[in-house]
DNA sequence: GGCAGTCAAGTACGC
DNA sequence: GCGTACTTGACTGCC
């Protein structure tokens, strides 16, 4: 079981996450930037190789405005040298990395350009993990997407785009519930008729629930990753007590992370931290697993 | 230097 | 029909 991160070091003191105004837009602008978020992924994975950290989802900011129709500088080929060396960095180690676009990328909307712009930047994220090399465990996670009032529908309309979608990105793209719309078995059900994985995220799971034990989902979601796909991944994390719904927890409870654990117990996973701390709360993971003391 | 408002992109929900 | 909440971190303009 391999333990991770989303995104941000916090003890380095660098972000791969750099970006600017859209008004601001250069292509000078970009490559600077650009050149900037890929020197600190490359201290962050670095950093992760030295303390056993080996699973960690890569920013989507990595490259701003990539799919942004103002981007018309071929940043790909400009690092493709870089995007080389950090995949094998991370192939050298054994890591697995993730990527998970934002909310904003609607496969199964009704207006028809936000699915030409989600399909744009799936095609981006897909393209970042190939220019570094990496295989098809290396993922890219979305939502179902909106309800819109018909819910089959909606599901139908997933269906339908992720079938049009070059395979380059559908051999990535893998679905996780989400704490308000597509629960465990909706998600199951958009796996069946797709083939993609599901990803299962234990806190939506346990506010969005379609019933069934944890353990079940658990099982359940694993079984849809083929060899290819790697082991499933997992995300975890926790309610803040006392915050807004939804607002994930300062550091990680490893009285509840074991209890996760416990559940997990048979079914190989790759599991990621979804708590504020990040780096912090994955290492005091990362050790309870490995049996080492905190 | 610090702070508050804002940022490419959307949906769900309450009123 | 409209405004707001939702999550998050970095940017930007203002003091």
């Amino acid at each position: 079981m391999r333990i991770g991160y989303p995104c941000i070091n916090r003890s380095i003191g660098c972000t791969s996450s750099r970006t600017f105004r859209l008004a601001s837009y250069s292509d000078r602008r970009l490559v600077e930037t650009v050149e900037s978020n890929l020197d600190c992924l490359e201290a962050v994975l670095r950093w992760n190789a030295a303390h056993g950290i080996l699973f960690f989802r890569i920013t989507s900011d990595l490259v701003p405005f990539a799919s942004h129709s103002v981007c018309k500088h071929d940043w790909a080929g400009r690092f493709r040298d870089r995007f080389r060396s950090l995949g094998r960095i991370v192939r050298r180690h054994r890591m697995r990395t993730s990527m998970h676009p934002d909310q904003f990328v609607l496969l199964n909307a009704l207006d028809e350009r936000i699915v030409t712009g989600s399909v744009r930047e799936l095609e981006y994220h897909a393209r970042v993990l190939d220019l570094m090399g990496l295989p098809a465990s290396a993922k890219v996670q979305i939502h179902v997407g909106g309800v819109y009032g018909d819910k089959p529908s909606a599901i139908g309309r997933f269906v339908e785009r992720y079938r049009r979608l070059k395979a380059a990105v559908r051999r990535r793209l893998v679905v996780e519930n989400d704490d308000r719309c597509y629960t465990v078995a909706d998600c199951l059900e958009v796996s069946r008729l797709t083939g993609a994985p599901v990803l299962l995220d234990v806190f939506h799971h346990k506010v969005n629930s379609s019933g069934g034990s944890l353990r079940d989902a658990l099982r359940l979601c694993a079984a849809t990753w083929q060899r290819a796909d790697g082991p499933p991944m997992v995300d975890y994390s926790s309610q803040e007590p006392g915050q807004r719904r939804g607002r994930h927890k300062e550091q990680v409870d490893l009285r509840d992370f074991q209890r996760f654990i416990a559940q997990a117990r048979d079914v190989e996973c790759d599991v990621m931290l979804e708590i504020k701390d990040k780096e912090k709360s994955a290492l005091k993971a990362a050790r309870l697993v490995s049996g080492t003391p905190q």
